[in-house]
DNA sequence: ATCATTATGTACCAAACGGTACATAATAGG
DNA sequence: CCTATTATGTACCGTTTGGTACATAATGAT
């Protein structure tokens, strides 16, 4: 039945290789730092990903998006008020480290790189953003009814505003020379909720 | 002195090199696909761009760039009403076609792409932004002085509020099914400049 | 112990990449 | 018309790329 037995869990593996994806992109992760930073060896790769490079990236997309929005879901349901959480989502893009905010937002930066010649990818990552916004749109409409929130915007359109600002933040993030300088753009543009 | 002449102008071939990184990245465009494009083999182009590709990439950046402003700026220098020509900046996200969407903004893309690895690329797309940024700032500083704004926000950060939802949009118009369809998004995020 | 099975590491490879070398062509000046 | 000068096209090249082939190692089952 079973032989050799494997030395790496892909969960792991793809978690390292996610890391080098988010902060050098697609392109400029070669698969020998990729392999590198997993740990394994081209043999066991190979097999493990038959797909290669891209099958790797995908499956990075995909545990990465699961894994974002698990923790945003699980926050969430234990919270009295929900509208702190999304802002609190926010407010920690001010608040981050420099490396991390070099990072940007993976599923943004892939929108950018595969639109025009991946449309799988571009689709996972679309669907990502997808279920954040609606779970800002859901948020919303929750806190609409218990009073906590006295917006006259229509709800669907401010989660799609939250999103355009999520993304416009993934880039400026990049840019942005000291952890703390976005903080007060931040808190302005989450007026919106109030 | 001058020897055999050249058939192409500089400035035109950037141009058309700057049609294939828009639409497609720059590891994506190979030198081959951008000298098909540009209309000129590889003697001519490595005699012009002694730095390849990358030089003419930065070109392309620093050309854009220019041309962008300039537009910008011409449009704004005969305006009655300033602010509308900032709106309608926005507003053509919406409007413009389908394959307009998809090349989505060049310098969020590239601040994506290089941020982790080209510092110089990174400064001329980030500048472009903080130019765009600066001209924002004027405009919205100028029409409260006419009283054609009755904003209560601070200037600079309105100005950078506009920025985040301008790369947030390049974004989003890049997988936006259908033309028009971010046009009540757009028309709702614009309602911070009343 | 041997065998089937599965995983590992290494040697190897074809293709594409960006880039160079160089012979040749077209102009202006003398 | 010859020459200096500049531009062009093509043949070529070294590296790096992602990927494969394969010999070998480690397990469970019989």
């Amino acid at each position: 039945m079973s032989g050799r037995p494997k030395i790496f869990e892909e969960e792991e593996v793809v978690g390292k290789a996610a890391a080098l994806f988010w902060l050098k992109g697609y392109e400029a992760s070669s698969t020998e730092e990729l392999l590198v930073a997993m740990g394994i060896g081209k043999g066991s790769f190979y097999l493990a990903f038959k797909g290669g490079k891209r099958e790797l990236f995908e499956k990075v997309l995909t545990a990465v998006s699961k894994q974002e929005l698990k923790q945003l879901r699980d926050r969430l349901a234990i919270a009295e008020n929900q509208v702190e959480i999304i802002k609190d989502l926010f407010r920690n893009i001010g608040l981050a480290s420099r490396e991390t905010n070099e990072k940007g937002c993976l599923f943004g930066h892939t929108i950018a790189d595969f639109s025009a010649r991946d449309l799988a990818l571009t689709n996972i990552a679309a669907q990502h953003l997808q279920q954040l916004e609606e779970i800002f749109h859901q948020v919303i409409l929750r806190a609409l009814e218990k009073g906590q929130l006295r917006t006259s915007e229509d709800p669907a359109l401010l989660a799609s505003h939250l999103i355009t600002v999520w993304n416009g933040l993934g880039i400026s993030r990049r840019i942005s020379s000291q952890s703390g300088s976005l903080s007060p753009l931040i808190e302005m543009q989450l007026k919106v909720l109030l």
